[in-house]
DNA sequence: TAGATTGTTAATCGATTAACAATC
DNA sequence: TAGATTGTTAATCGATTAACAATC
């Protein structure tokens, strides 16, 4: 800890290449040295550091963390390690300080701009749900190829024919794609949004998009969450065990 | 493989309780031998599966749906083991068997019954997707606590007072529920829910949910996959390296 | 039979948890 | 100073991948 060695940038230590030679199936592992479940939890970690500001604390330890929100204790000082030092020992942690930080770390401590392709109900749900202007994330161009849907609004956006992306997006340079089409449409919109500049697709759609290497995806699959779920129910629908018929 | 022993049924092998002894917090570790990540595979499998049955393919190798889905075959195969035997050495396997056995593996090929609470815009998304009720999971009761929305109608479905979950599904059973309420109210509908009978929880909320050790949530949050999204992004909007003002 | 491909075991890899020296 | 708590290293645990005997 206190030995602060020359402060190596995390993306830079080195391009791990790890299996990955001729896989340009799976996207974007490149200089990937932070693991993605430490990225995943903090998020965790920002909801629960404002709800404890909220609640008037302006700092805490890891172990009263522990206590408050589940989050294992070592798990959160070995996931912030990835990014330098953050707290005091004997102290522990200025709350509004830490969350200020992992918020940069996560580049969302400036606006970043989106665009959505796919102006069903899904998409009309992500356009009006305001937790995402709330942490700077701003969607600013909507497409379809639904000519009927074509010049409508979907709430502060217009709805835009979905072959104007590259010219539209030359001028409003969003890096960010938010797929929300049914699955046989997904993946020429990828390809359309990669064309236009995108670099990270978050894809609602059922289906494993190809995209070059540079390129990463998160899917987001209402339907095999539920799978999980349904995996862990027993089968009986009323309380009898499976081989008897339900009364 | 050949000499086929007992057949244990996976989720009897015994409980494991790794060190999980005071853990209110964590849900539903209990007899989970099968490791989760095999579990949301199998989703994937299923749907590639439906792909190359579509496309006339009745026999496939691991090594064939590795080249065409990008699945690792050996973790196919290793994924598969856990529930059985399901292909032959040398020949490979049916796909429309397996893909009916998957499915039964998931409790997939009964329906399912599903309660909603929350009738806005994400709620009004769920109730209208045709991609849930194809998989056999259907919603049968949407809840809101808005007089304005009480009453009306959610697609298919009526919307009900929440205080009424208890009486509702005591008729409909359903043990599956889906929150998309905000984030304030999320944990007080989690309650409502299991104490309506409710055993496993897909959690659109931002909030880590408090439930019993025999419920099982899985929470899908959209700001969390666009944190990552954003992590990945250089911070430069334009194309100057961060030190530099953009021009 | 010879070739192909499975299911499974062993080897590798990575992530989580525990322990502790450093230090506030 | 004594007590508390960090950041980090080491130990544990689990998941992925490779290798191969079994067998179609």
């Amino acid at each position: 800890m206190r030995d602060r060695r020359p402060c190596l940038p995390v993306g830079i230590i080195g391009i791990v290449s790890r299996g990955m030679d001729a896989n340009e199936i799976r996207p974007a592992i490149s200089a990937n040295r932070v693991p993605t479940p430490t990225l995943e939890r903090l998020a965790t970690y920002l909801k629960c550091l404002h709800d404890v500001a909220q609640a008037g604390v302006t700092t805490i330890s890891s172990a009263a963390l522990q206590e408050m929100a589940g989050i294992n204790a070592s798990q959160f000082r070995k996931d912030l390690s990835y990014f330098g030092e953050f707290g005091r020992p004997g102290v522990g942690y200025h709350v509004a300080d830490l969350h200020d930080r992992i918020t940069a770390i996560l580049h969302m401590d400036v606006d970043q701009r989106m665009v959505l392709v796919g102006a069903g109900n899904l998409g009309a749900a992500l356009a009006g749900y305001p937790g995402l202007t709330e942490e700077r994330l701003h969607l600013v161009a909507a497409f379809d190829n639904d000519p009927a849907k074509i010049g409508r609004k979907l709430w502060h956006l217009e709805v835009r024919p979905i072959e104007s992306m590259g010219e539209v997006n030359a001028a409003l340079g969003a890096r960010i794609g938010i797929i929300a089409v049914p699955r046989s449409a997904a993946q020429a919109v990828a390809g359309t949004m990669i064309a236009a500049g995108i670099l990270a697709i978050l894809n609602f759609a059922p289906i494993i998009l190809r995209v070059p290497p540079a390129v990463l995806v998160r899917n987001v699959s209402v339907t095999q969450e539920l799978s999980v779920l349904c995996y862990h129910l027993e089968a009986a629908p009323t309380d009898d065990p499976p081989p008897h018929g339900g009364a």
